[in-house]
DNA sequence: CGGTTTTGACCTGCGC
DNA sequence: GCGCAGGTCAAAACCG
Protein backbone atom coordinates (compact mmCIF):
# COMPACT_ATOMS: atom_id res chain seq x y z
CA UNK A 1 0.00 0.00 0.00
CA UNK A 2 1.49 2.86 -0.84
CA UNK A 3 -0.68 5.38 1.44
CA UNK A 4 1.39 3.44 4.23
CA UNK A 5 4.50 4.28 2.88
CA UNK A 6 3.87 7.67 2.80
CA UNK A 7 3.09 7.41 6.18
CA UNK A 8 6.27 6.02 7.13
CA UNK A 9 8.39 8.48 5.25
CA UNK A 10 6.15 11.66 6.80
CA UNK A 11 5.45 10.48 10.05
CA UNK A 12 8.62 9.29 11.28
CA UNK A 13 11.34 11.39 12.16
CA UNK A 14 14.18 10.85 15.01
CA UNK A 15 15.35 13.37 17.51
CA UNK A 16 17.98 12.45 19.01
CA UNK A 17 20.63 14.30 21.53
CA UNK A 18 23.35 13.51 23.64
CA UNK A 19 23.21 14.46 26.87
CA UNK A 20 25.73 13.12 29.40
CA UNK A 21 25.24 14.78 32.69
CA UNK A 22 28.17 13.76 34.99
CA UNK A 23 26.80 14.25 38.13
CA UNK A 24 29.62 12.99 40.92
CA UNK A 25 28.96 9.41 40.35
CA UNK A 26 25.96 9.09 38.08
CA UNK A 27 26.91 9.46 34.33
CA UNK A 28 23.22 9.80 32.41
CA UNK A 29 22.81 10.04 28.88
CA UNK A 30 20.99 8.49 25.86
CA UNK A 31 18.97 8.23 23.02
CA UNK A 32 15.56 9.26 21.88
CA UNK A 33 13.63 8.16 18.58
CA UNK A 34 10.44 10.14 18.05
CA UNK A 35 8.20 10.11 15.91
CA UNK A 36 8.87 13.49 13.51
CA UNK A 37 5.31 14.63 13.54
CA UNK A 38 5.25 14.58 17.76
CA UNK A 39 7.96 16.34 16.92
CA UNK A 40 7.74 18.76 14.69
CA UNK A 41 4.76 19.66 16.01
CA UNK A 42 5.42 19.38 19.83
CA UNK A 43 8.96 17.87 20.17
CA UNK A 44 8.51 17.98 23.91
CA UNK A 45 5.04 16.28 23.61
CA UNK A 46 6.52 13.67 21.66
CA UNK A 47 9.54 13.49 23.56
CA UNK A 48 7.64 13.49 26.73
CA UNK A 49 5.68 10.69 24.78
CA UNK A 50 8.67 8.91 24.80
CA UNK A 51 9.34 9.72 28.37
CA UNK A 52 5.88 8.81 29.33
CA UNK A 53 5.47 11.62 30.27
CA UNK A 54 1.28 12.19 29.66
CA UNK A 55 0.85 15.79 28.09
CA UNK A 56 -2.41 16.35 30.51
CA UNK A 57 0.01 16.08 33.37
CA UNK A 58 2.28 18.81 32.02
CA UNK A 59 2.15 21.96 30.25
CA UNK A 60 2.62 22.75 26.77
CA UNK A 61 6.44 22.24 25.71
CA UNK A 62 6.85 26.07 24.88
CA UNK A 63 5.94 26.26 28.74
CA UNK A 64 7.86 24.15 30.48
CA UNK A 65 11.10 25.53 30.29
CA UNK A 66 9.85 28.35 32.53
CA UNK A 67 8.28 25.79 35.12
CA UNK A 68 9.09 27.47 38.33
CA UNK A 69 7.81 25.01 40.83
CA UNK A 70 10.48 22.35 39.79
CA UNK A 71 11.91 20.99 43.14
CA UNK A 72 15.42 21.88 42.64
CA UNK A 73 17.97 19.99 44.97
CA UNK A 74 20.90 20.53 42.82
CA UNK A 75 22.44 23.48 41.08
CA UNK A 76 23.09 22.20 37.14
CA UNK A 77 25.13 24.34 35.05
CA UNK A 78 24.23 23.58 31.52
CA UNK A 79 25.93 24.06 28.37
CA UNK A 80 23.70 23.21 25.65
CA UNK A 81 24.17 23.32 21.58
CA UNK A 82 20.68 23.35 19.82
CA UNK A 83 18.32 24.88 18.49
CA UNK A 84 14.30 25.86 18.37
CA UNK A 85 12.50 25.29 21.09
CA UNK A 86 12.71 21.39 21.05
CA UNK A 87 15.95 21.18 22.74
CA UNK A 88 14.90 23.85 24.96
CA UNK A 89 12.22 21.95 26.23
CA UNK A 90 14.08 18.88 26.16
CA UNK A 91 16.64 20.39 28.34
CA UNK A 92 14.07 21.75 30.50
CA UNK A 93 12.24 18.67 30.51
CA UNK A 94 15.42 16.86 31.66
CA UNK A 95 16.53 19.70 34.29
CA UNK A 96 13.24 19.01 35.62
CA UNK A 97 12.27 15.53 35.62
CA UNK A 98 16.44 15.29 37.36
CA UNK A 99 15.18 18.11 39.97
CA UNK A 100 18.13 20.21 38.75
CA UNK A 101 17.86 23.98 37.81
CA UNK A 102 19.52 24.29 34.29
CA UNK A 103 21.19 27.25 33.48
CA UNK A 104 20.43 28.14 29.61
CA UNK A 105 22.79 30.09 27.62
CA UNK A 106 21.35 33.22 26.14
CA UNK A 107 22.87 31.80 22.71
CA UNK A 108 22.63 28.45 21.37
CA UNK A 109 25.83 27.25 21.25
CA UNK A 110 27.11 26.52 17.91
CA UNK A 111 25.36 22.76 17.18
CA UNK A 112 26.80 20.52 15.55
CA UNK A 113 23.84 18.68 14.43
CA UNK A 114 22.10 21.18 11.91
CA UNK A 115 18.52 22.80 13.77
CA UNK A 116 16.03 20.60 14.36
CA UNK A 117 14.12 21.98 11.32
CA UNK A 118 16.15 20.71 8.49
CA UNK A 119 17.18 17.83 10.35
CA UNK A 120 13.69 16.52 10.66
CA UNK A 121 13.13 16.15 6.90
CA UNK A 122 16.43 14.58 6.66
CA UNK A 123 16.13 11.80 9.81
CA UNK A 124 12.50 11.37 8.51
CA UNK A 125 14.13 10.02 5.27
CA UNK A 126 17.01 7.92 7.05
CA UNK A 127 13.82 6.48 9.34
CA UNK A 128 12.38 5.64 6.32
CA UNK A 129 14.77 3.20 4.94
CA UNK A 130 14.05 0.94 8.20
CA UNK A 131 12.75 -2.41 7.94
CA UNK A 132 9.50 -3.56 8.01
CA UNK A 133 8.34 -4.51 11.48
CA UNK A 134 8.35 -8.07 11.41
CA UNK A 135 5.92 -8.72 13.68
CA UNK A 136 4.44 -12.20 13.82
CA UNK A 137 0.59 -11.66 13.32
CA UNK A 138 0.07 -14.88 15.80
CA UNK A 139 1.89 -12.34 18.02
CA UNK A 140 0.61 -9.50 20.04
CA UNK A 141 0.02 -6.30 17.59
CA UNK A 142 0.84 -3.30 18.92
CA UNK A 143 -0.44 0.00 17.66
CA UNK A 144 2.36 0.45 15.89
CA UNK A 145 2.36 -3.16 14.62
CA UNK A 146 -1.13 -2.57 13.13
CA UNK A 147 0.17 -0.38 10.58
CA UNK A 148 2.18 -3.39 9.11
CA UNK A 149 -0.53 -6.03 9.32
CA UNK A 150 -3.34 -5.20 6.17
CA UNK A 151 -0.01 -5.19 4.71
CA UNK A 152 0.80 -8.62 5.41
CA UNK A 153 -2.44 -9.88 5.08
CA UNK A 154 -2.79 -8.71 1.27
CA UNK A 155 0.70 -10.03 0.51
CA UNK A 156 -0.53 -14.03 0.46
CA UNK A 157 0.69 -14.92 -2.84
CA UNK A 158 4.33 -13.71 -2.74
CA UNK A 159 4.82 -14.83 0.60
CA UNK A 160 3.53 -17.82 0.35
CA UNK A 161 6.22 -19.00 -1.78
CA UNK A 162 8.56 -17.93 0.64
CA UNK A 163 6.90 -19.92 3.30
CA UNK A 164 7.34 -22.90 0.94
CA UNK A 165 10.63 -22.42 0.77
CA UNK A 166 10.67 -22.93 4.36
CA UNK A 167 10.40 -26.11 5.80
CA UNK A 168 7.80 -26.00 8.96
CA UNK A 169 8.49 -23.20 10.02
CA UNK A 170 5.32 -20.30 9.75
CA UNK A 171 7.80 -17.35 8.33
CA UNK A 172 6.05 -14.00 8.71
CA UNK A 173 4.73 -12.81 5.09
CA UNK A 174 6.37 -9.60 4.64
CA UNK A 175 6.41 -6.84 2.17
CA UNK A 176 9.89 -6.16 0.71
CA UNK A 177 8.66 -2.74 -0.36
CA UNK A 178 6.94 -2.22 3.30
CA UNK A 179 9.73 -0.09 4.93
CA UNK A 180 8.88 -0.65 8.92
CA UNK A 181 8.30 2.05 11.09
CA UNK A 182 10.51 1.83 14.17
CA UNK A 183 9.55 2.09 17.12
CA UNK A 184 10.67 4.93 19.44
CA UNK A 185 13.57 3.97 21.08
CA UNK A 186 15.32 4.97 24.46
CA UNK A 187 18.65 3.33 25.34
CA UNK A 188 20.65 3.28 28.45
CA UNK A 189 23.91 2.07 30.23
CA UNK A 190 23.54 0.44 33.81
CA UNK A 191 26.62 -0.92 35.56
CA UNK A 192 24.85 -3.67 36.74
CA UNK A 193 26.15 -7.55 37.15
CA UNK A 194 22.64 -8.93 35.77
CA UNK A 195 21.79 -8.64 32.39
CA UNK A 196 17.75 -8.40 32.97
CA UNK A 197 17.08 -5.66 34.88
CA UNK A 198 13.38 -5.64 36.61
CA UNK A 199 11.67 -2.69 35.12
CA UNK A 200 8.28 -3.81 36.23
CA UNK A 201 7.60 -5.29 32.78
CA UNK A 202 7.16 -8.78 32.00
CA UNK A 203 9.69 -9.40 28.81
CA UNK A 204 10.43 -12.92 27.00
CA UNK A 205 13.16 -13.53 25.03
CA UNK A 206 12.78 -14.01 21.53
CA UNK A 207 16.20 -14.41 20.23
CA UNK A 208 19.88 -13.70 21.48
CA UNK A 209 22.47 -12.85 19.00
CA UNK A 210 26.60 -12.71 18.97
CA UNK A 211 27.45 -8.89 18.36
CA UNK A 212 30.29 -7.73 16.17
CA UNK A 213 32.95 -6.74 18.13
CA UNK A 214 31.58 -8.07 21.26
CA UNK A 215 32.21 -11.43 23.05
CA UNK A 216 28.93 -11.04 24.51
CA UNK A 217 25.40 -11.81 22.90
CA UNK A 218 22.29 -9.40 22.64
CA UNK A 219 19.50 -10.28 23.53
CA UNK A 220 16.32 -9.70 22.52
CA UNK A 221 12.95 -9.42 24.80
CA UNK A 222 9.32 -8.90 23.93
CA UNK A 223 6.96 -7.60 26.06
CA UNK A 224 4.23 -10.45 27.08
CA UNK A 225 1.26 -8.87 27.47
CA UNK A 226 -0.85 -9.06 25.08
CA UNK A 227 -1.15 -6.20 22.27
CA UNK A 228 1.70 -5.08 23.51
CA UNK A 229 4.52 -5.17 21.42
CA UNK A 230 7.50 -3.62 23.07
CA UNK A 231 10.47 -4.74 22.41
CA UNK A 232 13.89 -4.23 24.28
CA UNK A 233 17.80 -5.89 23.51
CA UNK A 234 19.96 -6.14 26.23
CA UNK A 235 23.45 -5.60 25.81
CA UNK A 236 27.11 -6.04 27.50
CA UNK A 237 29.67 -3.67 27.01
CA UNK A 238 32.50 -5.50 25.54
CA UNK A 239 35.02 -2.78 26.85
CA UNK A 240 33.20 -2.71 30.16
CA UNK A 241 31.57 -6.07 30.59
CA UNK A 242 29.95 -5.08 33.90
CA UNK A 243 27.88 -1.95 31.75
CA UNK A 244 24.88 -3.49 30.55
CA UNK A 245 23.20 -1.56 27.31
CA UNK A 246 19.45 -1.74 27.52
CA UNK A 247 17.33 -0.44 24.57
CA UNK A 248 13.81 -0.09 24.92
CA UNK A 249 11.89 0.14 21.82
CA UNK A 250 7.85 0.87 21.44
CA UNK A 251 5.30 1.43 24.14
CA UNK A 252 3.44 -0.36 25.96
CA UNK A 253 0.14 -0.38 25.88
CA UNK A 254 -0.75 -1.64 29.24
CA UNK A 255 0.27 -0.08 33.12
CA UNK A 256 2.63 -2.22 34.27
CA UNK A 257 1.31 -5.07 35.43
CA UNK A 258 4.39 -4.91 38.72
CA UNK A 259 5.25 -1.33 39.95
CA UNK A 260 7.21 -2.01 42.62
CA UNK A 261 8.02 0.70 44.56
CA UNK A 262 10.66 2.73 43.10
CA UNK A 263 10.17 0.34 40.21
CA UNK A 264 8.94 2.78 36.94
CA UNK A 265 5.83 1.95 36.44
CA UNK A 266 5.38 3.11 32.33
CA UNK A 267 2.26 2.45 30.43
CA UNK A 268 1.06 3.45 26.94
CA UNK A 269 1.27 6.72 24.89
CA UNK A 270 0.58 7.56 21.47
CA UNK A 271 3.92 8.30 20.49
CA UNK A 272 6.29 6.05 21.92
CA UNK A 273 5.78 6.84 25.26
CA UNK A 274 5.72 5.72 28.67
CA UNK A 275 3.52 6.95 31.10
CA UNK A 276 2.91 5.78 34.68
CA UNK A 277 0.66 2.91 34.67
CA UNK A 278 -1.50 4.58 37.48
CA UNK A 279 -3.59 7.75 37.18
CA UNK A 280 -2.61 8.34 40.71
CA UNK A 281 0.86 8.98 40.38
CA UNK A 282 1.81 12.33 41.02
CA UNK A 283 4.65 12.67 38.98
CA UNK A 284 4.55 13.29 35.58
CA UNK A 285 8.36 12.34 35.12
CA UNK A 286 8.22 9.13 34.17
CA UNK A 287 11.56 7.29 32.56
CA UNK A 288 10.89 4.50 30.51
CA UNK A 289 11.11 1.61 31.90
CA UNK A 290 14.16 2.12 34.34
CA UNK A 291 14.90 -0.78 35.82
CA UNK A 292 14.46 -1.62 39.28
CA UNK A 293 17.53 -2.41 40.17
CA UNK A 294 18.63 -5.10 42.49
CA UNK A 295 21.28 -5.55 44.72
CA UNK A 296 24.85 -5.16 43.44
CA UNK A 297 23.70 -3.63 40.89
CA UNK A 298 25.54 -0.33 40.27
CA UNK A 299 24.26 1.78 36.98
CA UNK A 300 24.84 4.50 35.20
CA UNK A 301 23.45 5.66 32.19
CA UNK A 302 23.67 6.33 29.00
CA UNK A 303 20.29 8.64 28.08
CA UNK A 304 19.70 9.42 24.75
CA UNK A 305 17.34 11.19 22.51
CA UNK A 306 16.21 12.97 19.48
CA UNK A 307 19.18 13.80 16.53
CA UNK A 308 19.23 17.60 15.60
CA UNK A 309 19.15 17.98 19.62
CA UNK A 310 22.71 18.25 21.14
CA UNK A 311 23.04 19.18 24.83
CA UNK A 312 25.66 18.58 27.19
CA UNK A 313 25.70 19.14 30.82
CA UNK A 314 27.44 19.38 33.49
CA UNK A 315 26.59 18.91 37.13
CA UNK A 316 28.16 19.81 40.36
CA UNK A 317 26.29 18.35 43.56
CA UNK A 318 24.01 16.51 42.30
CA UNK A 319 22.30 14.14 44.37
CA UNK A 320 20.09 11.62 43.49
CA UNK A 321 18.46 11.15 46.87
CA UNK A 322 15.95 14.15 45.40
CA UNK A 323 12.28 14.57 46.00
CA UNK A 324 8.94 12.79 44.94
CA UNK A 325 8.40 14.86 42.70
CA UNK A 326 10.28 13.63 40.20
CA UNK A 327 9.92 10.27 39.29
CA UNK A 328 13.24 10.22 37.78
CA UNK A 329 15.43 10.82 40.78
CA UNK A 330 13.22 9.04 42.89
CA UNK A 331 14.24 5.90 40.23
CA UNK A 332 17.86 6.94 40.99
CA UNK A 333 18.09 7.14 44.29
CA UNK A 334 16.61 3.88 44.76
CA UNK A 335 18.80 1.98 46.97
CA UNK A 336 21.90 1.66 44.44
CA UNK A 337 25.17 3.40 44.13
CA UNK A 338 26.05 5.09 40.58
CA UNK A 339 29.14 4.59 39.44
CA UNK A 340 30.34 7.56 37.10
CA UNK A 341 31.47 6.58 33.80
CA UNK A 342 34.18 8.85 33.48
CA UNK A 343 33.76 9.01 29.57
CA UNK A 344 30.36 7.88 27.93
CA UNK A 345 32.92 8.65 24.57
CA UNK A 346 35.31 6.42 25.27
CA UNK A 347 32.26 3.85 26.29
CA UNK A 348 31.08 3.80 23.67
CA UNK A 349 33.01 2.83 21.19
CA UNK A 350 32.00 -0.84 20.44
CA UNK A 351 29.19 -1.34 21.89
CA UNK A 352 27.09 -2.90 18.85
CA UNK A 353 23.49 -1.30 19.17
CA UNK A 354 24.66 1.21 21.17
CA UNK A 355 27.62 2.37 19.17
CA UNK A 356 24.22 2.49 16.49
CA UNK A 357 22.53 4.69 18.40
CA UNK A 358 24.30 6.59 20.69
CA UNK A 359 28.19 7.17 19.71
CA UNK A 360 27.32 9.15 16.53
CA UNK A 361 25.95 11.65 18.66
CA UNK A 362 28.56 11.58 21.05
CA UNK A 363 31.32 11.86 18.69
CA UNK A 364 29.28 14.42 17.72
CA UNK A 365 31.44 15.28 14.50
CA UNK A 366 30.39 12.54 12.26
CA UNK A 367 27.11 13.31 10.12
CA UNK A 368 25.84 9.61 10.45
CA UNK A 369 23.21 11.24 12.36
CA UNK A 370 20.54 9.01 10.37
CA UNK A 371 22.16 6.09 10.39
CA UNK A 372 22.69 5.84 13.91
CA UNK A 373 19.21 5.29 14.24
CA UNK A 374 19.25 2.81 11.87
C1' DC B 1 1.07 -27.79 32.29
C1' DG B 2 1.88 -23.24 31.06
C1' DG B 3 5.25 -19.89 30.58
C1' DT B 4 10.03 -18.89 29.54
C1' DT B 5 14.55 -19.69 27.58
C1' DT B 6 17.55 -21.64 24.20
C1' DT B 7 19.10 -21.98 19.71
C1' DG B 8 19.53 -22.78 14.85
C1' DA B 9 17.46 -21.19 10.77
C1' DC B 10 15.60 -17.65 8.22
C1' DC B 11 14.74 -12.83 6.69
C1' DT B 12 16.07 -8.12 5.71
C1' DG B 13 18.91 -4.17 5.01
C1' DC B 14 23.14 -2.45 3.71
C1' DG B 15 27.77 -1.97 2.00
C1' DC B 16 30.96 -3.46 -1.33
C1' DG C 1 24.85 -10.12 -6.73
C1' DC C 2 27.08 -11.43 -2.63
C1' DG C 3 28.32 -11.46 2.02
C1' DC C 4 27.77 -9.68 6.49
C1' DA C 5 25.36 -8.28 10.46
C1' DG C 6 21.23 -7.38 12.84
C1' DG C 7 16.77 -8.93 13.92
C1' DT C 8 13.10 -12.44 14.27
C1' DC C 9 10.84 -16.90 14.28
C1' DA C 10 9.53 -21.07 16.30
C1' DA C 11 10.47 -25.85 17.84
C1' DA C 12 12.54 -27.92 21.55
C1' DA C 13 14.16 -27.76 26.05
C1' DC C 14 13.75 -26.09 30.44
C1' DC C 15 11.59 -24.64 34.72
C1' DG C 16 8.42 -23.67 38.53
Amino acid sequence: MDMKEEEVKTENSMAIFSDEIPMNNFSFSGIFDMPCEAAEKDPLGGFMDLLGIRHDHFPPSHDLFDLPSLTTTTTTTTTSSFSAAAPTSIAALMSSSMTMTMTMPAQPLPSPSPPSSTVLPETSEVLNTTPTTPNSSSISSSSNDDQTKPLQEEEGDADQQDQEKTTHKQLKPKKKNQKRQREPRFAFMTKSEVDQLDDGYRWRKYGQKAVKNSPYPRSYYRCTSAGCGVKKRVERSSDDPSIVVTTYEGQHTHPSPATPRGSIGIAPMESGGFVPPAATSPSPFVIPQLPNYQQQQQHSFIYSSPPSLNISSSTTGFSPSSSSSSSFPAFVQERHNYNYIPSSASLLRDYGLLEDLVSTQMRSTEQRDGDMID
